[in-house]
DNA sequence: TTGAAAGCGCTAACAA
DNA sequence: TTGTTAGCGCTTTCAA
């Protein structure tokens, strides 16, 4: 059985295909259709539970009502929630939402971009991109669409951001550290180090230790790699441990950085810094069912995910022409 | 500057669009397209950047190139792994991916998977759904579309199935406890308890229980509301110890009931609880950084994702006509 | 080995 | 208040 289409309910009700998709698109009484066949038409459409053609639709109006969303790993819980967040804002918007994984790998990310863009599938995109440089998103190309960036700032000539204050928050936490009296605070780092998000916070720590006047904060930074993370943390902790230089605090860039962390406090090896002050950006629930009390600073996350739909659909629609740069403040979770 | 589309490359290069069309999809050997003729159309294509119009070739088609996955709330970890699983694997064969969260209403799933499917925007689903009775699915204006059921099966005359062993699993667990000396094992079960996954979990837990002759389980089991996990478990922790008939472990039929009994034995109130076991279907690596070791059974999580992206591909390219049913193994992991 | 032309299902300008 | 008609940009049949 075939689906039904526009025409075969056009010659059921013995109306035109135009009248009827103008009464379905609600644009009923901007034509003047009368009250009447508009209910007709409606009643009809209920019946026979038709459904215009999504790409038929599309080519015709340019639109697509798909909003892309693109971050370098959907499954972790931070992306996760952002993600909710605007699938659920979009959907009663009548939009619906694709979802790409980067996996921090900048080839994918472009394909991806290229793909939605190009291809015209999406009216709007909000990206939190692993690109460090302006060229790839400044192409004239990509000027047709809305974008939005959240959570890490791409340098570019225009664009939107939605992100969290990092240097703001790192500098908090790591005052809170200092004031708590930890005098060595150790950094660890994940790569790649350019992206936004880790050059602030880092910023940030630089700024807070250099304003305390305490050692050069350089030797205490220990880069992790994305792909390697638990590795490198005990690599980390091996050295501090075998130069008896250990810290009294390590800073964590990230949440993946302070669970290996964690994890690798629990090992014999490292019993030796069983005392070491535990912070970390970015908050999670379950530090509260730990004996460790982790310090963190906590991000909006959910804010982050209704900010960036906000403005991407009013860019969309028209509703808004120039680009917007929105900051939200972090939140200390002493513990 | 308007989008670069097949007419004008036509007319740069001196062919038919025909031509142009029949090469960039690769079937110009089959027609029998000179090979000199395929490099000059390809390197313009290349040099060009030209890129079909997606929703022109769609509707021509009658392809989407979209799977739509639907689960109750992509931000779950859990789900968000099976999500990253599906997308890595779909995006290598040429497909995007489209998210809904249903947050658990039946109504959300199926205005969703009415959307997707009625609209003819996807190819194929992929659902975890909520519903337990098979009218909707079974549907004659669904057949069109394949679909694979994962995680939760739904009762329905025909249909894919990828889910895990529940049943088994549960069994595993509970016999473990009971082997391991514990005798008043209370079951906290999450709402809505006609949820395969929950239904197949309770089972075996009665199962093991009945089968060692011990008191009656139904009095031991729990329910607690998706909506207010944590409000709901303290209730009945407050019931067990004023009764003075605290069980000796705790069986959590998921992740966030854990969760929300693990942070709730923290409380004061409950400190004469402090040396109940706990135990949880489904593992989550922050387990092990916890002082109360916590048993589990363990659940492929990113071979449900790819056994449901092969099997749904398979079902699309049409190499695969019957339906197939899946049930993976858990895994048992004591700490 | 290549091209002309029809048409996928819809919307909107224009006509009536 | 309603209908006719021309495309949206692509693929594919059929003809050359």
């Amino acid at each position: 059985m075939k689906k039904l289409q526009l025409e075969d309910l056009a010659k059921k009700l013995g109306y035109s295909k135009t009248l009827i998709s103008m009464v379905i698109n609600g644009k009923g009484n901007h034509y003047g259709v009368s009250k009447k066949t508009q209910a007709l038409v409606l009643d009809a459409v209920q019946q026979y539970d038709y459904r215009p053609n999504k790409f038929a639709k599309s080519l015709r109006t340019g639109k697509s009502h798909f909003v892309g969303l693109i971050v370098s790993d959907i499954s972790n819980p931070f992306y996760g929630l952002i993600a909710k967040t605007i699938e659920t804002l979009l959907f009663n918007k009548g939009y619906n939402l694709m979802v790409c994984s980067t996996e921090e790998e900048e080839d994918r990310e472009k394909q991806m971009v290229e793909m939605m863009l190009e291809q015209q599938a999406v009216d709007g995109l909000i990206i939190a991109s692993a690109l460090n440089k302006p060229d790839f998103y400044d192409q004239d190309k990509f000027a047709r669409v809305p974008m939005v960036f959240i959570d890490r700032v791409v340098p570019m000539h225009k664009g939107s951001f939605i992100v969290t204050d990092n240097y703001g928050g790192s500098i908090t936490l790591v005052r809170h550290l200092l004031r708590e009296g930890n005098k060595r605070i150790a950094c660890l780092a994940i790569t790649p180090l350019f992206i936004s998000t880790i050059e602030d916070r880092l910023h940030g720590y630089r700024e807070a230790l250099l304003h305390e006047g305490v050692e050069d904060p350089e030797t205490l930074i220990r880069p992790v790699r994305f792909e390697k993370i638990d590795k490198d943390v005990q690599k980390h902790l091996r050295d501090f441990v075998k130069n008896k230089n250990a810290p009294d605090a390590f800073y964590c860039l990230n949440n993946n950085i302070a669970l290996a962390l964690l994890q690798a406090l629990h090992k014999k090896e490292f019993a030796s810094l069983a005392n070491v002050r535990v912070a970390s950006f970015d908050d999670l629930p379950l530090f509260d069912l730990l004996d460790k009390k982790v310090v963190t600073v906590s991000q909006p996350v959910e804010e982050i995910g209704r900010s960036a739909s906000a403005l991407l659909l009013d860019m969309i629609t028209g509703k808004r022409k120039d680009h917007a740069n929105v900051v939200l403040p972090t939140r200390l979770v002493k513990r």
